[in-house]
RNA sequence: CGGGAAGUGGCUCAGUCUGGUAGAGCACAGCGUUCGGGACGCUGGGGUCGGAGGUUCAAAUCCUCUCUUCCCGACCA
């Protein structure tokens, strides 16, 4: 490509409303451009890079046995009745209706149209396993896009779906597409992990999230510093935890005033306590009905977890005053005992003893409260946030913290879809069964972003080689030179004749210009035809992740150049 | 949905408090000089100041409504 041809828009200026660095560099590198909020156009350059990262996608999941086949983006609203999520999957799903007034949506994901397809053409367990995806557009009526391609209502997405006979074969297609991915991943050029996760709307038994680690990611991660255990905190379990209340004998009851001290830190203080000795009492819509939820005073809510716990579909916390007008109680001093509606308890807190809590009257609190004396909650279970102070569930070592951008996740789906569909089979013993199904998906776009979120610097882009729009640009520096512009063109021509992605700077710039885009553009490899040339007839040859130069020749830069290419990949 | 900020040439912004008929830099077009890390000079094109309504002799500026975008939050009582 020549670049005095390409619709290649840069810019010097930092795009006001852009925050995070992906965003900045690949609306200054003219990649994207947003139509609306949380909408983007690829522009030539973003294309090409997002089909780098589609090609690895396909071509690995070719090699893992995986069909490809494209389905409508807009599905009825029948099927997602029938799979009961018409309900269950919230404002994310766009719904609308055509003009006889049935009712549609876009698609967020495909388990319903794809197992349609499976139930309509896939009746013998001779056929199976058998793996369909696509790369497609999905749409999520995201509560808050945010921060470029990251977090786009509208983005590219490849999902993949597995049809086994049964949970072994099931478990064995999971398998093929865990590797798969560490496959994709790791020819990415990526440093991410794979942790276990929630299984969330999508559904299902068990899971495992692909990460990769930046510090602009929206997730946290939990890794154990001594064994391979890595997970979603939304998921880490807890197992094991200290309990040092055990040694005090039980204390009476007694209730005390604690004006104005409505946060457990102030409650503590006042009564010269650790915060652990306080039980911590919150209100949630659990499914519309209001719910007390205790956790000690240092530890924190998992709102996965407890909607898990409770096999609930939304979980919304109570305001301060929505609990004073409904509930007529005093945000602030709530507690367990003697508490008028359902109580779920984190496991923890039935090891404590002689507690603080709030006494559901306001200014007072009360001391020596002793769980399964004192009140019995209706449901106890794993809920609060694992934390520093936690150890390994899987090792017992230590538990190190970082960020993370979800780039892929697997589930194992069982047979919830196959079932509500009535999508079966006719298995070797004759009897007919349900497909036992798995579902993968990757976030195409977002793979770009989280790879320019962990290769850049001040100048712009590094992208890892793989995922480079171009491998090569070459910078002509002498534009209205006949013998600079025959250099250029000829190694041009030369790269290009081995299968190089090349850019040709051909613009009439000056060479700060072209410099600084090649820079911004993140393009691994630069040659420049400029002084040396004008001197030697030698080219430049510059790497953009490690800024190594060194001197070549016309003749040997485009064999030179085609082995670093081909090693490096 | 709650809170905050912002909408002025393609981009980044000033002008708004204190009303008087719109500016800078970048980008773009032409000419000239320049040419290895985002040059310079001259000339030029481009804006119903997000939209609607109102106040006023007069509105980018004041008032009301509205749309859009961005940020924070939507778990710690």
């Amino acid at each position: 490509m020549r670049y005095s041809r390409m619709l290649l828009p840069t810019s010097k200026e930092t795009p006001a409303e852009a925050e995070v660095v992906s965003h900045q560099l690949l609306v200054r590198g003219g990649f994207i451009r947003k139509l609306t909020s949380g909408m983007y156009t690829f522009l030539p350059l973003g294309y090409m890079a997002l089909q780098k990262v589609t090609d690895i996608v396909r071509q690995e999941m070719n090699r893992a046995g995986a069909q490809e086949i494209l389905m409508p983006m807009v599905q009825p609203g029948d099927l997602w009745q029938e799979s009961g999520r018409w309900q269950k999957y919230g404002p994310e799903l766009l719904r609308f209706r055509d003009r006889h007034d049935r009712d549609y949506c876009l698609g967020p994901t495909h388990e319903e149209v794809v197992t349609d397809i499976a139930r309509r053409e896939m009746q013998s367990y001779r056929q199976l396993p058998v793996n369909l995806y696509q790369i497609q557009t999905k749409f999520r009526d995201e509560i808050r896009p945010r921060f470029g391609l990251m977090r786009c209502r509208e983005f590219v997405m490849k999902d993949a779906y597995s049809f086994d006979v049964d949970d072994a074969g099931a478990s064995q297609s999971y398998e093929i597409m865990r590797e798969a991915y560490h496959r994709i991943f790791t020819r990415c050029g990526l440093d991410f992990r794979a942790v276990e996760a929630d299984s969330g709307a999508i559904g299902g038994s068990f899971s495992h999230e692909f990460m990769v680690l930046a510090e602009t990611g929206e997730d946290t991660l939990v890794i154990c510093s001594s064994c391979s255990y890595a997970a979603n905190v939304e998921k880490a379990a807890i197992t094991a935890y200290s309990s040092d209340f055990s040694q005090e004998p039980p204390a009476d009851l007694v209730r005390i005033e604690t004006p104005g001290m409505k946060k457990v830190e102030k409650v503590a203080e006042f009564l010269k306590v650790q915060p652990r000795k306080v039980i911590k009492t919150l209100l949630y819509y659990i499914d519309k009905a209001p719910v007390a939820v205790l956790v000690r005073g240092d530890r924190v809510v998992q709102p996965v977890k407890l909607k898990n716990l409770l096999g609930a579909t939304d979980i919304t916390p109570m305001e301060e005053d929505q609990i004073w007008e409904q509930l007529r109680l005093p945000a602030g001093y709530l507690g367990p005992v003697g508490f008028p509606l359902q109580v779920v308890a984190d496991q923890e807190v039935m090891d404590m003893v002689n507690a603080i809590a709030g006494a559901n009257e306001k200014g007072h609190h009360y001391n020596g409260v002793n769980p399964g004396r004192d009140f019995q909650p209706d449901i106890t279970g794993d809920l609060r946030q694992i934390d520093t102070s936690d150890r390994c569930p899987s090792c017992g070592g230590d538990l190190k913290f970082k960020e993370g951008i979800e780039v892929g996740h697997i589930f194992k789906l069982g047979t919830g879809y196959s079932d509500a569909m009535h999508a079966t089979f006719q298995d070797s013993d004759g009897l007919e069964k349900s497909f036992v199904m798995g579902c993968y998906g990757i976030g195409v776009s977002r793979v770009v972003a989280a790879a320019i979120e962990q290769n850049h610097d001040s100048k712009g882009i590094i992208f890892p080689l793989p995922l480079a729009p171009f491998q090569v640009i070459i910078l002509n520096l002498g534009p209205k030179d006949e013998r600079y512009c025959q250099a250029s063109e000829r190694l041009y021509t030369d790269l290009r004749s081995h299968g190089l992605d090349v850019l040709l700077d051909d613009r009439d710039e000056r060479p700060g210009s072209k410099f600084n885009d090649a820079d911004l553009l993140g393009i691994p490899y630069r040659l420049t035809v400029g002084k040396i040339f004008e001197k030697e007839g030698r080219v430049e040859l510059r790497v953009r992740k490690t800024g190594v130069t060194e001197v070549l020749t016309l003749e040997e830069t485009g064999p030179y150049l085609v082995d670093l290419v081909q090693s490096a990949l």
